[in-house]
DNA sequence: GGCTTATGCGCAG
DNA sequence: TGCGCCTAAGCCA
């Protein structure tokens, strides 16, 4: 479930499971092999995620990188670690706990300069305490590209993906394709606030919840966002039936009706 | 057991 | 713009 929020936890997590002793680095499916055995008996010295990348500060200048792309998962619990079902890329174990890694786009090794290189193209995470708004704004206002695609490129937000496009611009009442020149400030201030609150929230629950508590937060049934993979539905605002368009190669959900701005 | 879909992204053309 | 990567889960029969 590879939006930013996810990343972070895990970075909270490797940190705080797999922070101590020496480390045993594999990959069990056999394709992470070479990097494995570079940082094989190596100590976490930190665990940091940058948008949807997370790394992995082993010391001596390793930095194993991850990015899960659209299929990646993870697995970290306790050890002692079973047998590898399937294809596991990547197992860390540590004194207390393991960490297992399967069908990430990227696991790899980096160096302290490639790192920065590849954190410097990022834009401002919503997540991190040094990030700056003003950076996406700088981009979002120039640009006459739309809201839903801006909100999708890394290089202007980071860790924002499909859901929380389609979410925050819904509950901002944002239409999708209004031109990033076109944004107000102000509007742009209140959706970065909101994903900020909204990806904070994902980190502390492992959940994307995006609904307010009139429209059913803490339901159990029902439907679990306002347009997110709801196309055809009833807008839980208005009642029109949810839009989908593809955009960006992702599918774009949003209420026409709400959604005009 | 097969088919579809998925919270992503780089690359060819 | 569309394809390919790569894995798992949900749905159908």
């Amino acid at each position: 479930m590879p939006e930013g929020h996810t990343l972070h936890r895990l970075a909270r997590a490797a940190q705080r499971r797999l922070k101590g002793g020496p480390l045993r680095v594999t990959s069990p499916q056999g394709r992470f092999a070479d990097g494995a055995a570079l940082v094989d008996g190596a100590t976490l010295r930190r665990a940091e995620a940058v948008g949807k990348h997370l790394f992995l500060d082993l010391g001596a200048g390793r930095h194993v990188h991850v990015h899960l792309g659209l299929f990646g998962r993870t697995t970290v619990a306790a050890t002692p670690a079973p047998a590898p079902v399937g294809a596991v890329r990547m197992r860390i174990e540590g004194a207390t706990a393991y960490l297992d890694l399967r069908g990430a786009t990227i696991c790899e090794v980096l160096t302290r300069a490639e790192r920065a290189r590849l954190v410097a193209r990022l834009g401002p995470d919503p997540l991190r305490r040094d990030a700056d708004p003003d950076r996406a704004w700088t981009r979002l206002s120039l640009s006459s590209r739309p809201l839903a695609s801006l909100l999708m490129d890394q290089s202007v937000v980071s860790g924002v993906g499909n859901a929380f496009r389609a979410e925050v611009l819904c509950r901002h009442g944002l239409d999708p394709y209004l031109p990033g020149s076109h944004l107000a400030r102000v509007d742009w201030d209140a959706v970065w606030a909101d994903l900020v609150a909204l990806l904070r929230d994902g980190v502390r629950t492992g959940r994307i919840r995006t609904l307010r508590p009139e429209h059913g937060r803490s339901r159990r049934s029902g439907p679990r966002h306002y347009v997110y993979r709801r196309a055809g539905e009833p807008c839980l605002v208005c009642a029109e039936p949810v839009s989908v368009a593809v955009v960006e190669g992702r599918r774009l959900y949003w209420c026409a009706s709400c959604q005009r701005r």
